[in-house]
DNA sequence: ATCCATGCAAAGCGTTTGCACGATC
DNA sequence: GATCGTGCAAACGCTTTGCATGGAT
């Protein structure tokens, strides 16, 4: 499905939500879902603030930490720790497989992988206590091997 | 090594490193180390404030703030994000290899791994992008398979 | 008309910092 | 006696909340 598409399938989704949690149709949800379906990315409560503050003037930032909020609950948005305390938002695609992540902290990349090994290896370990996997959060901190020579320098994301 | 002897080397370990970092040997490090060493276990700041001032009254919170920093920094703690955003302590212990984290969401408890599976993977990642590994934050969270008959229940750690 | 959502500002939480006093080297 | 550490309280950064107004159903 191309981007236009793909942006009015998560318009419906965040309809389809609201509607049957009984809650309204507002602007300012709207616009926030907009900003993050132009910039994609890892952003951060804070970027998300600035972002559509410069693109719709006048939304408070409460407006937007419960919209953040809002929106992981309603399956739109995956919420995940990359650095710690720290929250990242980042679009959840309903066809998308789960995965963790690769932070480099010379050059600020972030990069998604999926390893069905560690995948199986946390189910075994939670098993293995008598537990039920839930959830994990994993985060892989690296350098660049070169950070003189990194095309990815200094990016913030 | 009995546990005397581990205070013992701990607190060598303490010294060694105000020692080389030309830093004051305080009664209060001593004590904070102290509670540590009898407490063990994965601490948040705020626990180590309210057993620090149990056991030895009139310690400042920025001084148990500052003093775990100084004990990380002297790799006698380390901490870990078990939940988003709070930092946890626990006792390094030199012999002891790396392990990750395996938090029961119903009954608290806190159980240590190291899959040496998922760390050889970690490093095939790193590498598969020509970064460096630094470090990585890796907890799985879970709940007991029966909440009502598990005998860690209501645990607080 | 009802009730939810918004914007603002204030409060909250965990953590850090500025400062004068006190301790260690 | 110089310098570093401490305790207190105030400030901090990120996030949440109380409240009166505005908007959606």
């Amino acid at each position: 499905m191309d981007a236009a598409e793909e942006a009015a399938a998560l318009h419906r989704q965040l309809d389809d939500y609201l509607a049957t949690e009984g809650l309204r149709r507002t602007t300012q949800r709207q616009q926030i879902l907009d900003t993050f379906i132009a910039h994609g990315g890892h952003l951060t409560a804070e970027q998300v603030v600035s972002l559509v503050q410069d693109e719709y003037a006048g939304i408070g930032q409460a407006t937007i930490y419960r919209t953040l909020k809002l929106l992981v609950d309603a399956e739109i948005l995956d919420s995940h720790f990359l650095t710690d305390s720290v929250a990242h938002y980042e679009l959840h695609r309903p066809g998308d497989r789960h995965h963790d992540h690769l932070v480099c902290h010379t050059c600020g990349r972030v990069i998604e992988f999926y390893d069905p090994d560690i995948e199986a290896r946390q189910e075994a370990l939670a098993r293995l206590h008598g537990l039920r996997l839930v959830g994990h959060t994993h985060v892989i901190h690296t350098e660049c091997l070169d950070p003189e020579r990194c095309p990815h320098r200094q990016g913030e994301r």
